[in-house]
DNA sequence: CGAGATTCATGTGAAGTATACCTTTAGGCTTAA
DNA sequence: AAGCCTAAAGGTATACTTCACATGAATCTCGTA
């Protein structure tokens, strides 16, 4: 028997042999709560003035975070009230920090699946229906003022709530503090958009941002700095090659300097390294890193989409496909949705729906669609895509699966 | 030739409906004293 | 009589439909220069 001779079980030997490229790669991963935030200093020192009170028994004000994609609002929250997490419980004090992303379809992205998922999180079992949203209120309130404590509610993106449910949501938790009599309950809200609360009512926006905080994008020099660091405690030493870092960050600036993406392109790149069995992350890895990721951002999005969603999708990408035509419009995407329905024996939606619909890929940035004036030719939503077609011709595949053409 | 009216194809808001699920309540049955 | 189960009644949230009105620029109309 030669030493050359792979005997079958060691078929896997390779993931188990030093080989690796990555000591932790946890640490790129987004979830991943570094033990320090550089650039940040100024940030987490606001918020630590803003919710310390809370160790005085004291309610915080409330708080809103701007500041786009990327820009650490997430984590320099976390990882501020982490700190305070630990220190309160060091003292014995009771304080409870509730995180909630308001963006996740079927959590939180109405009134009611808010509250009940808030409720939840305090060990309530709420019914997904059937209880009046008042109720749910109630009950939530009750599981708050069960104790004397201090409760600070992050909610993240709440913007894409408040454009589902409306204001009115916004004022009912303004007024919680008014129902609890031991508890005291702060909210932290999160958005990415710049311009939310323009236009919100003013008392609403008075009691609800007393405080505000922005987080401006990175730039390249700071995103190098950030991967720097992460990198030392991800990669094993000397395996990026030349550039890497400075190229990813390059990428991630051009995206308004968010920081997520960076870390996400650092990290893919450096698992089709991997997968090559090249023992260097070359700057060829972040080419092919950064199509990877936006082709697995749409194949994520697209997977989990009701049916559908994704017939209305997969019309449009038929007519995408179709070189004569110049544009998109609504009223094609539905006729041939129509048409894609009868073959699936689906029972088709109406127009009034599948433009929502429309509305709504355009909302998760698969599309783009934008209402614009025909003159004569009336008005309609001329729809483009955003995704490159090889990635195109790979969600047309899922959605043939999922739809069994 | 230009100001205003017209028109088209669909956007969009409001109200209504179907479905799935919840709690309450009343009745009926069982059980045990 | 008390306890337990069941089914009906009355209620809600959500996804969708129905109805009706709103939009906004290309195009048409018609009066005027």
């Amino acid at each position: 028997m030669t030493k050359n001779h792979v005997p079958a079980g060691n078929l896997f030997e390779k993931f188990l042999s030093n080989n690796s490229l990555f000591i932790n790669k946890n640490v790129l991963q987004s979830s991943y709560l570094p033990n320090t935030i550089p650039h940040r200093e100024e940030q987490i020192r606001q918020i630590r003035d803003i919710i310390g009170p809370a160790l005085r028994r004291e309610k915080p004000s409330n708080l809103f975070i701007y500041g786009q994609t990327g820009t650490g609002k997430t984590v320099t929250l976390k990882y501020t009230a982490d700190v305070l997490m630990k220190f309160a419980n060091e003292k014995n004090i009771l304080i409870k920090i509730v995180y909630l992303n308001c963006k996740m379809k079927k959590v939180a992205d109405t009134e009611y699946r808010l509250v009940a998922q808030l409720a939840r999180e305090f060990g309530k079992e709420i019914p997904a229906t059937g209880l009046p949203t008042d109720e749910v209120y109630k009950i939530f309130f009750s599981v708050l003022d069960r104790e004397k404590q201090t409760v600070i509610l992050i909610l993240d993106e709440i913007d894409q709530l408040i454009d589902k449910a409306g204001e009115e949501l916004l004022y009912n938790l303004t007024r919680i503090n008014e129902e609890l009599k031991h508890a005291q309950v702060s909210i932290i809200g999160i958005t990415n958009r710049i311009s939310f609360g323009e236009n919100m009512d003013p008392r609403v926006k008075s009691s609800l941002s007393e405080e505000e905080i922005l987080f401006p994008p990175y730039n390249a020099l700071q995103l190098q700095n950030i991967l720097f660091q992460r990198a030392k405690n991800a990669f094993k030493p000397n395996v990026l090659g030349e550039g890497v870092i400075e190229k990813c960050s390059a990428y991630a600036a051009k995206e308004h300097g968010d920081a997520r993406r960076a870390l996400e392109l650092l990290r893919v790149s450096g698992e089709i390294a991997e997968r090559k069995e090249h023992s260097k992350v070359a700057i060829e890895d972040v080419d092919e890193a950064d199509s990877k990721i936006e082709k697995d951002r749409v194949l994520d999005i697209v997977e989990v989409q009701p049916k559908e969603f994704q017939a209305t999708l997969y019309a449009i990408i038929r007519l995408a496909k179709n070189k004569k035509i110049s544009a998109i419009y609504t009223g094609d995407v539905y006729e041939l949705y129509r048409g894609i329905c009868k073959e699936t024996n689906l029972r088709p939606l109406t127009q009034r729906r599948v433009s929502d619909i429309i509305g709504e890929l355009d909302m998760q940035g698969i599309i783009n669609a934008k209402v614009i004036s025909k003159g004569r030719q009336g008005r309609t939503r001329e729809i483009s895509f955003s995704i490159p077609p090889e990635t195109a011709e790979k969600v047309e595949k899922i959605i043939r699966d999922s739809l069994g053409i």
